[in-house]
DNA sequence: CTGTTAGCGCATTCAC
DNA sequence: GTGAATGCGCTAACAG
């Protein structure tokens, strides 16, 4: 038998709408009655139920992320910074997690209609047009997390430039034979299961060498599935190249590592003969002494709260974009090259 | 202006009682008025509002779980599984993660109170008494993952006998100078904070050395903070011993990887020169070819999941125990010793 | 300042 | 089979 307002009405000899109104502080109630309410509440051990509120408030209070692989070291980062800053407001965290193309439809579809949550934070699954325009046409505020759409508000980094800085501080170091490492580079628009950052990177790589007049080899792009033994496989396959390359830019630490385990297992030297950088700086990156791209991960979770709680205050506020810095961050993987 | 129920009764021409029915398809509903109501449902593009069938039913229609460390690969693949098997139910799922004290201590406060979530998953989270007292009488159904109470359900493995499984391969291996390194080892009533599962496979590990009259070393047991970086640092000092081990067993594959890596910091060979074991056999423990015991992490959330709504359909259950099954991986860091 | 009343959208009795 | 009425627990607008 669940307490509610009206037990404590009735022991503070009030009626509910004082309860209600000092349970909201409002300022409109007089101490003493004020007092004698929370004394009420205290002793009955009364909590409002959620649902009620909800149901009267004509919302839900729930925040939904829709992501994909729980396994993947930097959508995790983001999850925790979200978690951590939806800890901090009056609303839930619900979580869909997408691992199949089905999955995806499902929670797509399924999640705006249903008026389960009052926002959604998409991370890294770009969303179709037809896709926007349900979410906009359920008033669905949505923030995406590096990924892209023009109609919502979206916090990102600049992946071109960070394939650049990336590639640029090879060059730097005196590498002209510069591969790249990547999961499969597709068109966004034509598959929207894939992360699109891995392309923004490649233009940033074919950019700089376009700027230093390094002529692109097209078998120095390698790309397969992400994952830590695919991303091997393709390195062992640039080491056993005829004219092999000096250094290796990775679209992922994950995938950087993959690369650093093939040259080891081929006696080749990190970074004497071969330098190494990857993207994202995920923790173990430090503990590898990764040469890397940082990306702020955990804040982009923070960000994301932050922007989709103002939609939530003002519902015609225009979408936004946030761009976070990326970050050279120089260890022991990379040197220039022996002559 | 969201449409309702009423919407729905009115378009069709009937009560929302009958719209109500075929909602929860109830069969005292005549096929045609049925179909009626279909009809207006699907013109409308109604969707039931499910705050007010929270409200109605009395129940949150939502699940939490209280975790601790989203970066922890072993507690990450259980969310997974939880994830799963809580999208194929009608449940939502609210995550709360646990990085603090003060975090532990407010979930373990607040959310039983909340009436937020008509069931709770904790992982590896070892509950007090007195939390435990609270959840009950709260008549909030719980299942704890790879932790123990009593008086709650859990889903859990017998690490005494892990521990045992490991040194014993190691044993038999001809192995006599056998490390023990893990996360520091408490006991669990004094520090609700720190998991159980190394003191047990501590245990198991004395077992075994006892079974085998082989005297244990304190020296060769070595704890810290459950990280990479530290497991690294402990495996040294085992390595830098005037008699080091020739083999160790590591409490988590991610400790196990840190081993590895101060051995070949060291030149010495595995498994030539040393064994190294971990527990759980994460992703990365196949691509590091890890000798391993398995323990079924995504399983563990599916089974967790099972119980509970079990629980959630039949409020009087009793608590009860699953216990899943353990396994020897043998790959390729563990070998004979050299004489 | 405070008590009363009318919804919020749905499930679920009741009568018919 | 079906419609109307009642209640879930709370907020907010309305009279005092």
């Amino acid at each position: 038998m669940p307490i509610t307002i009206y037990d404590v009405a009735k022991k503070a000899g009030v009626g509910i709408g004082t309860v209600s109104r000092v349970l909201n502080d409002s300022p409109k109630v007089r101490i003493t009655t004020r007092n004698r309410v929370m004394a009420a509440i205290q002793e009955l051990h009364y909590h409002p139920n959620p649902m009620a509120q909800r149901m009267a408030y004509g919302k839900t209070l729930a925040i939904g992320v829709i992501t994909r692989f729980f396994t993947r070291p930097s959508f995790v980062e983001r999850l925790r910074g979200i978690e951590a800053s939806v800890a901090e407001s009056e609303y839930d965290l619900i979580v869909y997690n997408v691992e199949t193309l089905a999955k995806r439809e499902r929670y797509f579809r399924t999640v705006p209609m249903s008026h389960r949550v009052d926002g959604l934070i998409i991370i890294c699954l770009p969303p179709t047009d037809a896709d926007v325009e349900r979410f906009i046409e359920e008033k669905l505020p949505t923030v995406l997390v590096d990924t892209y759409h023009p109609n919502l508000s979206r916090v990102v980094v600049d992946d071109v430039s960070g394939g650049r800085m990336a590639t640029q501080y090879l060059i730097s170091l005196g590498h002209r034979k510069i591969a790249y490492l990547s999961d499969p580079l597709n068109d966004p628009l034509a598959s929207p299961f894939r992360f699109t950052s891995s392309l923004y990177r490649y233009q940033g790589y074919r950019q700089a060498l376009e700027e230093a007049e390094i002529p692109f080899v097209p078998r120095y792009h390698q790309a397969a599935e992400h994952s830590l033994y695919q991303a091997k496989v393709l390195a062992h396959r640039l080491l056993s190249l005829p004219d092999p390359p000096t250094a290796i830019f990775a679209a992922s630490d994950t995938q950087a590592m993959g690369a650093l385990e093939a040259a080891r297992e081929k006696g080749i030297r990190v970074p004497e003969e071969l330098s190494v950088i990857g993207f994202d700086d995920i923790e173990i990156a430090a503990y590898l002494r990764l040469t890397t791209i940082r990306q702020p991960l955990y804040e982009s979770g923070l960000r994301s709260v932050e922007i989709l709680l103002s939609h939530l205050d003002r519902p015609q506020e225009q979408p936004r974009q946030v761009n976070l810095a990326l970050e050279l961050v120089i260890r022991d993987t990379t040197a220039p090259p022996r002559h």
